[in-house]
DNA sequence: CCAGCGATCCGCCACG
DNA sequence: GCCGTGGCGGATCGCT
């Protein structure tokens, strides 16, 4: 039985804040926090020295690819050598970690490492906004979603900006360990556990020059996270953006990647597995706090994208947070497994 | 498991 | 012609 491994795969000349992050969050141990912790290692093609931001700063990378080979999950940060393609090495490498199951991670213009070593085709993924247009025409099978902080494609995850590794990286920590769990980390890093307020996912970035705060489909999506119980039809949405349903529908996809439906689908299930770990409050309940209709369509819906029951779900959880990492081993490892899509 | 039915999603096209 | 909008219809989804 061992951590989960995390490989940091590093350019030849890397940048500081990503790469940071990555250590930040799977790196530094919390003693308050009592699962097993992450395993990580820094790797690059040909381990030594190697430089960050050019001349700023000299540093030495402890291991080579075979990291990627051993890992659970690789994150590529921002690979800041926009010009030259990535080392053939290290793509074929990438592969092999993606064929062998681990999970994968990109932070900004690293998206375009996971591009070229194929793993994005057909996959929605997410990059810098600055970068988001080129990464559609190099890569056409990748179907990029510019306006969102983070993609999760299940084995394959891309964060869009600097900034936005943080709560992708979060993201990873909340899939694995739980809500609660992620919410430690945030707060020793005194960030907010969820940008957003406790939504998840599809939240809009800062995009430049649709920044209109006062857009009719963040108007809707502002409203409805905060009125989870209570349904909404795709004209009631519109309604609440002011548009015709057929515009709103476009709008939306646009700004969030996703459509109305599995949007609201999303949100439901993530504010239910907050519940689920935090309060004890009965499924019949937390199914009509989050908006599901019944207890009976909340079980079914959840038992098809998480693939356990909320009972089981929650069992899960209080196991792991009263267990001190003893056989913590095998239950994080299919918790690990569980996605929304 | 299948049928039936309404809702949703999205390509296409017309309008201003 | 361009762009944003919205109506229509068909494929598909998800529920009963």
């Amino acid at each position: 039985m061992s951590a989960h491994r995390v490989a940091v795969f590093l350019p030849a000349d890397f940048s500081l804040f990503e790469v940071a992050v990555a250590v930040e969050v799977f790196g530094v141990r919390r003693p308050e926090i009592e699962v097993e912790w992450y395993d990580v290692k820094l790797c690059t093609v040909e381990p030594g020295p190697a430089t960050a931001h050019g001349d700023l700063l000299g540093a030495i990378v402890p291991h080579g690819l075979e990291a990627i080979d051993a890992a659970d999950t690789v994150i590529v940060p921002r690979c800041a050598t926009q010009e030259s393609p990535a080392d053939e090495r290290a793509l074929a490498a990438i592969r092999r970690a993606h064929f062998r199951g681990a999970r994968l991670a990109s932070f900004c213009d690293g998206a375009f490492v996971l591009a070229a070593a194929g793993v994005l085709d057909g996959r929605k993924a997410t990059t810098h906004w600055k970068y988001a247009e080129r990464l559609a025409a190099e890569y056409p099978r990748v179907q990029v979603s510019p306006e969102v902080l983070y993609v999760d494609e299940g084995q394959v995850l891309t964060a869009a900006g600097t900034a936005s590794g943080v709560d992708l990286a979060l993201h990873m920590v909340r899939a694995d360990h739980g809500a609660h769990v992620a919410r430690q980390v945030a707060r020793s890093m005194v960030v907010p556990p969820h940008r957003d307020g406790g939504q998840a996912q599809f939240v809009m970035s800062a995009v430049p020059d649709g920044g209109e705060t006062e857009d009719g489909v963040h108007r809707a999506l502002a409203y409805m996270s905060h009125h989870l119980d209570s349904e909404y039809s795709l004209t009631d949405m519109a309604k609440l953006a002011f548009m015709s349903t057929r515009n709103f529908s476009r709008r939306f996809r646009e700004a969030t990647g996703t459509t109305p439906g599995r949007w609201l689908l999303h949100q439901r299930l993530t504010r239910a597995r907050e519940l689920l770990e935090e309060t004890d409050l009965p499924i019949e309940r937390i199914a009509q706090i989050t908006g599901f209709g019944s207890a009976v369509t909340f079980r079914q819906r959840f038992a098809q994208s998480l693939k356990t029951s909320p009972t089981t779900y929650r069992r899960a959880f209080r196991g792991l947070s009263e267990a001190n990492s003893v056989s913590l081993e095998d239950e994080s490892s299919e918790l690990r497994t569980l996605r929304v899509v």
